[in-house]
DNA sequence: ACCGTTGCCGAAACCGGTTTCGGAAGTCAC
DNA sequence: GTGACTTCCGAAACCGGTTTCGGCAACGGT
């Protein structure tokens, strides 16, 4: 007995019913029945089919770290999450899980997941799941355009699935859903409302999708036959703290933009008590177009139109393809994109003002007793 | 090769050192590393010393499911979400899950997360973990009056701790929040203001911090010296869209509450599209209290007092409870609650209306055209 | 000098599976 | 009737740890 661990309680589970139990009851032995339950070719259909019965009859389930030690291979997933972001991925985490885990336990596979307190730590924690070899791939959310999730695991050979792309895609799989084209799409149906002044806030710049949103934002304003306005374009807004700043900041301007799109709909909540502070009419005066399909944006007045993403089939799909590539599939092969789909709300419609007009208005608001606002509660 | 698995790529995974090989190294049989690793009375110190050492410099690590076929213990704690649930437990999941992780991994444990499609399946997902035996012991969130995972786990004798407490808390260990307390904490804070007609809104009658806060809104009642008024109370009411109609409910009563505690913030929120259809302003005409801290709280105009739940504190400490419980310490014994501390927001204050005059108002209002809302995206 | 402890470690069994190897029986061709 | 080839299964090794058991050496007491 270990001194440490002294007075610990025996353990009293439900006889579990071993392979060798279920050998010794069909008078085989336990390896024959072990290559019957795994399908090996040397075994009769007869002898297979009895064994399989007789297993379901007697309840045997084999445990997966038993088998783990022979075949190195725990039938785990492992998913390490960054515990201080506070993006868009929160709300949708259950889904996110839902999916995962739905589709893993399909399988018979089951999730691992872990946290890490920061950024820098990400990597170390994931070293040390993959030393102690607790999951037999990882589900890498989150992506960033240089990732070192993705160096370490490539440099260990440890299989890895992307829930979304990255900048070196080599010997990369991966799930994404297609921001670009929702921005694009968002634009020009500003642009089809009427609007010239079109402006843009981004997200955290070093994740991958915001270069995609960004293309996308771009290539939505060429179709439309709009020119690029750097100062229309603001990046690093994920809270709505953020978006609110970049909203004010956007509305500064000497040309204001009549609408805006937003990488990120948390972000894209912030515009709502800027535009009521001043008097702003958010569909008609200001339109705003966010991504993510957060449920706060349904929730504000008016609904923010948004682009839904489906997480849950997100989960779904990466546990799949991971699964695939741990049985040995080629990752290069196992790559799948979606289009994300548009939910109109009211936070978007034909301008009511050019942007002069707007610009106009502002300056008069500007002109009268700024109101202050002290509740920040 | 099993048929079904040909084509299987080898996993060549960092040469892990296996404790066979440290004790070569060390000049020692493997039997005498293992218990020198693990504090066993008949190794002298300075060997054990040594074997520390080396294992610390050649990096070994032993492989948790290599031990658990020995010991029958994994070192992960279970997690078995309800993914068709949306209720107040969504936002926090991540909070929650950082904890949890954060906990057990200080302790070399992990976290195996599972989710069952509807309440029905959760015990048979549950023990589907068990009888795999995927985890040592299980966290049980959202604990309901009468819960057949409890009655599961205890007949199975597995380890297991709840997040909230139960009908029958024989065996049972625990962490909660003083729900009642804060309940009562809002009646008193609402009739020290002035009100005499506080309403409640309970969430769901079969979650057992309804009985709780319940219970704990009658005590505030009666320490104010207010009577119960059964038309007063309502139930039920998880989602905004749930709340608002208990709102409507309340309102439409012949003398209305001039403050209503929810015990949900979720539900709460939904008071406000009802008072802005009403044109009541919420703090001054209608005060609300709500429960949980949501973060659509503090966003909300004007932000919505609640009681914010240290989701992540939960977490750490159910993790620690459950680790100890496994490593053999009395359930009963392993029992922690803890109070909600008060946010205060905007949307509670002394009534600048008796019910009486809110009923005249809101009589007079229905007299005029009813304003039709359609926009419900 | 002898015996009984005690401290410390090696050897081997063990946990519950998987995989390799070899051989017994059956089949087929000649 | 013999040899070669299959088919199918038993036996045993193996994976990486833990735990039991027994024995050697040193020590203490008389």
């Amino acid at each position: 007995m270990p001194v440490t661990t002294t007075g610990q309680k025996r353990l009293q589970r439900p006889p579990r019913v071993t392979i060798g139990q279920l050998a010794d009851a069909l008078g085989l032995a336990k390896g024959t029945v072990s290559r019957a339950l795994n399908d090996y070719p040397d075994i009769s259909e007869s002898t297979r089919l009895r064994v399989k019965r007789a297993a379901q009859r007697m309840g045997y389930r084999p445990l997966s770290h038993a088998q783990a030690i022979r075949t190195g291979r725990t039938r785990s997933l492992g998913l390490v999450l960054q515990s201080d972001v506070h993006d868009g991925m929160r709300p949708f985490l259950a889904e996110f899980l839902s999916g995962l885990t739905q589709e893993a336990s399909r399988e018979g596979w089951t999730l691992t997941v872990s946290t890490a307190p920061s950024e820098a730590e990400l990597a170390g924690v994931l070293r040390r799941l993959v030393e102690e070899h607790k999951a037999d791939g990882f589900v890498l959310p989150r992506t960033m355009i240089e990732d070192p999730r993705v160096a370490l695991l490539r440099a260990l050979g440890v299989p890895f699935v992307l829930f979304g792309r990255t900048g070196d895609g080599r010997g990369c799989s991966w799930y994404d859903i297609l921001g670009e084209e929702a921005m694009r799409e968002a634009v020009l149906r500003l642009a089809s409302f009427g609007h010239r002044r079109i402006a843009f806030v981004n997200g955290g710049n070093r994740y991958n999708y915001s270069v995609l949103r960004e293309a996308g934002y771009r290539a939505g304003l060429r179709e439309a036959g709009l020119a690029e306005a750097p100062e229309l374009m603001r990046r690093d807004a994920l809270t709505p703290q953020e978006g609110a700043a970049a909203t004010r900041a956007l509305l500064a301007l000497p040309e204001p933009p009549t609408a805006i799109v937003f990488a990120v709909d948390m972000a894209a909540l912030g515009a709502w008590p800027v535009a009521a502070e001043l008097g702003l009419a958010i569909g008609r005066e200001l339109s705003v177009i966010g991504y993510d399909g957060v449920p706060e944006g349904a929730l504000a007045r008016p609904s923010l139109t948004s682009f839904d993403v489906d997480t849950k089939r997100a989960g779904e799909r990466l546990a799949h393809l991971l699964i695939r590539q741990i049985r040995g599939e080629e990752a290069e092969a196992l790559r799948e994109t979606e289009r994300a789909r548009l939910r109109e709300g009211g936070s978007d419609g034909p301008p009511e003002l050019t942007s002069s007009e707007l610009a106009r208005r502002l300056r008069a608001l500007r002109q009268h007793v700024t109101r202050t606002d002290g509740r920040m509660t």
